[in-house]
DNA sequence: CTTCGCGTATAACCATGTGTTATATAGGCG
DNA sequence: CGCCTATATAACACATGGTTATACGCGAAG
C-alpha cells in the first residue's frame, strides 16, 4: 500500500468514479491511475468499486470502509506536512475563512487588517455565503475557518470556539417618531411599524419572529434582505423599521440613521469560529481566532490545540464571560 | 512522503534510536533507513532527531509531533490492512489477549473453547500477567484485548466493555467450623480467623481490607497469593480462610473443600475486556467479546465498533444489567 | 444492428527511485 | 591512540511508477 494509491483511490471518489478526471486533476496519465487502482486493489485482495464494463459503477461496501480510513490517512499526512511548515515557515501558509456577510462586512476588516501586518506572507481566502454553503464548503475540506451564529448542528462535524455575543439593534431614519420615545423601547413599538430584516434564516427558524410570538405579537416584516447593507438602504427610503445585528450599527450611517438598542428585546446571539476536528491548528491559525477572540486567554488558545470534540471545548470556555459586541459607540476598535 | 518513510521513522523511535536495529528488525539494510530517514527531514524540512555526530541521540519537539501522527497513519493504513482482511477471509487472522490469572485460568478456558472451535483459523494469544503488565502490554500495541477487573484508571486510554460482576466466595476445608454456620456469613465470622487471599492490587488499594475497617474489624491476613489456586493450596493446609473470586470456585474441589457463599459482605466487582480505541475491531474480535459477555446483544455490539470514546460506551452498557458470575453451582456452562 | 463516443484496460517502454554491498567516517571508550 | 560501534556516502542493480499508443466494453443515437 502507498499513499500515492490512496490519494488516487480518494481522487477517484472525488471526481464522481471517473479515473480520467482523477488523473487530469492529479496532472498525470489515465493508466497510471488505473494500473495503482489495480494494485490496490489487488493488495487487499478486494473491490473497491463495483463495475459496469470497463467503467466504474458504484463504491461497495468494503470500499466504503477503505475510503473512510484512507481519508483519515491523508488528513495525517497533510497535517505532518502542516507542522513541519509551521516549524520551519512559521509565519507563511494559507488560510481560507468562510463566513456570512456580517461577519466578513463590519467584523472581521479589523481582524483581517492586523491579520495582515502581523503575518504578510499567509495568503488569506475568504468566503462569502450563507450557513448551508459555508457548511458545504467546510464538508468539502475547502477551508480552514467557518465563522457563522447560531445553528450549531449545521456544523455538528466541528469544533467551535465561542467567540462574542451580540444583540439586535433598530435601524431608523433620524426624524423617526421611535427616536423620540423617551423609555425604553419593547417589541410591541416595533410591531406598530412595517420592519426590514434579515432572512430568516440562522440561529434555528426566526428566533426574531418567536420573540414576538411569545408576546402575542404579529410583526409586520415587509422586506427580508440577506444583509444590513441592503436594510439599511430601504430604511433610508422609509419602507420600515431595520433590525440589523448591533454589529452592523456604522458611525458613517450616523448623518441619517439613527440605531436604537434592542437588547433585551430578543435573544442574544453567539457567533463562533470553528475547524474541522482533524486539521493541525498552525501558529497563525491560533492567532487568527485570538484576533477574532480576543478574550481568549494564551492558554485556552494552547489548549485548544488538543481539544478534539466540542464537549471538551464547551467545557474550556464554560467559566470565561464572552465579550458582548456592540456597533459604532462601543467598537471593539475604539475599546481597545 | 511515503509511508515507507513513517514506517522506518517509527522502527528507529522503537529500537531506542538506532538505525541499524531498526534495520535490522525491518529485515532491510542500515543504508537504506538512513537514507529514506534523510529523504524524510528533506521533504519536511526539520530535523527530527537531535545528532551526537552520526550517531542519533534524541527526538527534537517537531519530531515528537510528527512521531505521533505517523502512528495514526500507520494504525489507520493497519486498519485498512485489517478489515480487507475482514471481508476477504473473515475467519482468518490473530487475537492477542493479555490478561490476569483468574480469568485465564477459571473464565477463559470455556470461551476459547468455544472461539477456536468457531473460529480454527485465527491463532490466538493469551498473555498472562499483572494489571501493570498488562497495561505495558496495551500501550506497547501488542494485544488487541486486555481482560481484567477494576483498576479503570489504569488503562483509560482503553475502551472497556463492562462484561461481568462477581462477589467473593470463602473457601474452608470441609470439615471447618464455618461450614456448620446456621446463618449468614459476617464479616465478624471471617475476622476470626487467619484469611488468606489475592495480593491487594486490583481495584484500588484493598477493597478487601476496607470492607472490613468499615465494620471497625481488623482482619488477620496470614498468606496473600497472586492467584486462587495458591490460595486453595493454603487453604488445603490447613493455613487459613481462603477468600477468591466466586469464579474460582471449582466444582472439583468439593470433595475436600467447601466455597462458602460471600454476596454482600464485599463490594462486587466488574470485570471488562478492553481494547486500544483506534484498532479495528475484526467480525471474530466481535464475536470473541461476545462469548465473554453473552449478554451483550448483536445490536449493542454492531454500535460497539463505532464507539470511540468511554462515555459512549458506557451511555451503550448503562441500561443493561450486567450478569453475575459464581463458581461451580452456577456456571456459565451449566446455565446455557 | 451499426456506429460513434466516452472511459478504461493492456502493453511496451523509459525514468526515477529504492535497496544492496562496500567502504569511509565520526565518536565513545579504555 | 587504536579499537569498536554506528551512521553516512558511493556505485550499482533492479523494481516501480509513469508515459504513450492502442485495444476493448458499453451506452446512446440513428
Amino acid at each position: 500500500m502507498k499513499l500515492q494509491q490512496l490519494k488516487y483511490l480518494l481522487a477517484i471518489v472525488d471526481n464522481g468514479l471517473n479515473i480520467t478526471a482523477a488523473a487530469e486533476r492529479l496532472y498525470t496519465s489515465q493508466p497510471g491511475v488505473s494500473k495503482q487502482l489495480k494494485l490496490l486493489e489487488e493488495e487487499l485482495g478486494l473491490q473497491l468499486f463495483t463495475r459496469k464494463g470497463k467503467s466504474l459503477d458504484g463504491v461497495t461496501p468494503a470500499g466504503e470502509q477503505v475510503i473512510e480510513r484512507a481519508r483519515v490517512v491523508m488528513q495525517e499526512v497533510e497535517n505532518i506536512r502542516s507542522l513541519a511548515s509551521d516549524f520551519y515557515h512559521e509565519e507563511e501558509g494559507s488560510l481560507s475563512i468562510a463566513t456570512t456577510h456580517t461577519q466578513a462586512r463590519y467584523v472581521l476588516p479589523d481582524v483581517i487588517r492586523e491579520f495582515r501586518e502581523r503575518f504578510p506572507n499567509v495568503s488569506l481566502n475568504l468566503h462569502q455565503g450563507t450557513s448551508e454553503q459555508i457548511a458545504d464548503m467546510v464538508n468539502a475540506n475547502a477551508i480552514d475557518f467557518a465563522i457563522a451564529t447560531g445553528s450549531r448542528d449545521l456544523f455538528s462535524n466541528l469544533l467551535l470556539v465561542p467567540s462574542y455575543r451580540w444583540d439586535r439593534k433598530i435601524i431608523v431614519p433620524r426624524d423617526h417618531p421611535l427616536t423620540r420615545l423617551d423609555r425604553k423601547l419593547t417589541l410591541a413599538d416595533l410591531a406598530e411599524y412595517p420592519l426590514v430584516t434579515y432572512v430568516f434564516s440562522f440561529g434555528g427558524q426566526s428566533s426574531l419572529k418567536r420573540a414576538f410570538a411569545d408576546e402575542g405579537l404579529e410583526p409586520d416584516v415587509v422586506f427580508t434582505a440577506r444583509d444590513a447593507d441592503v436594510i439599511k438602504t430601504y430604511v433610508r427610503m422609509g419602507l420600515g423599521v431595520g433590525i440589523v445585528a448591533s454589529m452592523a450599527e456604522d458611525c458613517a450611517d450616523q448623518k441619517d440613521l439613527a440605531a436604537l438598542d434592542a437588547e433585551g428585546l430578543f435573544p442574544r446571539s453567539t457567533t463562533w469560529i470553528g475547524y474541522r476536528r482533524d486539521i493541525l491548528l498552525r501558529r497563525y491559525m491560533l492567532d487568527f481566532i485570538q484576533l477574532f477572540a480576543p478574550h481568549i486567554s494564551a492558554e485556552q488558545l494552547e489548549k485548544t490545540r488538543q481539544i478534539r470534540n466540542q464537549a471538551e471545548m464547551d467545557k474550556l470556555f464554560s467559566g470565561a464571560e464572552l465579550p458582548v459586541r456592540g456597533g459604532c459607540s462601543d467598537d471593539i476598535n475604539e475599546a481597545a
